[in-house]
DNA sequence: GCGACGATTCGCT
DNA sequence: GCGAATCGTCGCG
């Protein structure tokens, strides 16, 4: 289990995005951090599509410090605090200037399971990785972890290639947590592979207007 | 400066 | 199911 084939810079550049948060379902996502080696297979994803996503943290082109990691070029790490105890990471995707943004909510360990153990001791099987937080707890990501190249195997956090999910095996539904988002709410840009078991909490949400 | 709050998680009831 | 934890970021002034 070494030698992966990264993703190709191009991939990441699309503007499609929600191509994009579905291809990402079956890759790799590799962590070498504290010299410890953990790999797993991303099974959850959201899509964040600035500038006219209320959801997104650049809705309407709004550039801060920390948001300024989600301008650069498609590929980069966005890693930011939420509830001021959760790293949350997301893969910045499109050309430079462009603020899309793809969340990793949930992954599936397949190397490195006695690291996760360790750097989540508490956690049941299932509840190791099914949510964004887990995730880099899991994998000992962290704010420093912000605007790495995911597709460079060299980084500390990059992305590898893998299994392509069909799209009769992907279940699409509105994203978690964002009912101040309006209208966006509604839409169903959060995407699972079917019949994982490692994919996050709730299942289902229930905006209203 | 200051106050409000969040793309969540965990433990307890 | 509910509420606390916990602090950087943002927007206002």
């Amino acid at each position: 289990m070494d030698n992966f084939k990264t993703i190709d810079l191009s991939i990441f550049l699309s503007e499609d995005i929600l191509y994009l948060a579905t291809y990402l379902l079956g890759k790799y996502l590799i962590s070498h951090i504290d010299n410890e080696k953990v790999i797993t297979k991303i099974v959850e994803t959201e899509a964040y599509k600035a500038p006219y996503d209320k959801a997104s943290h650049a809705y309407n082109h709004r550039r801060t410090k920390r948001t300024e990691t989600m301008y650069a070029t498609g590929g980069t790490s966005y890693v930011y605090l939420c509830y001021g105890l959760h790293n949350m990471l997301n893969v910045v995707t499109g050309p430079k200037e462009v603020a899309h943004a793809i969340l990793i909510r949930a992954v599936e360990p397949i190397e490195g399971m006695d690291v996760i153990r360790q750097r989540r001791p508490k956690a049941k099987k299932y509840n190791q990785t099914n949510g964004p937080g887990k995730v880099c707890q899991a994998l000992g990501i962290t704010r420093k972890h912000n605007g790495l190249s995911l597709y460079d195997s060299t980084n500390p956090v990059y992305i590898a290639d893998n299994q392509n999910i069909t799209a009769n095996n992907v279940i699409k539904s509105p994203r978690v947590g964002i009912a101040y988002a309006e209208e966006c709410a509604l839409w169903d840009w959060r995407f699972r592979i079917k019949d994982n078991p490692w994919t996050s909490t709730p299942h289902t949400v229930n905006y209203k207007l």
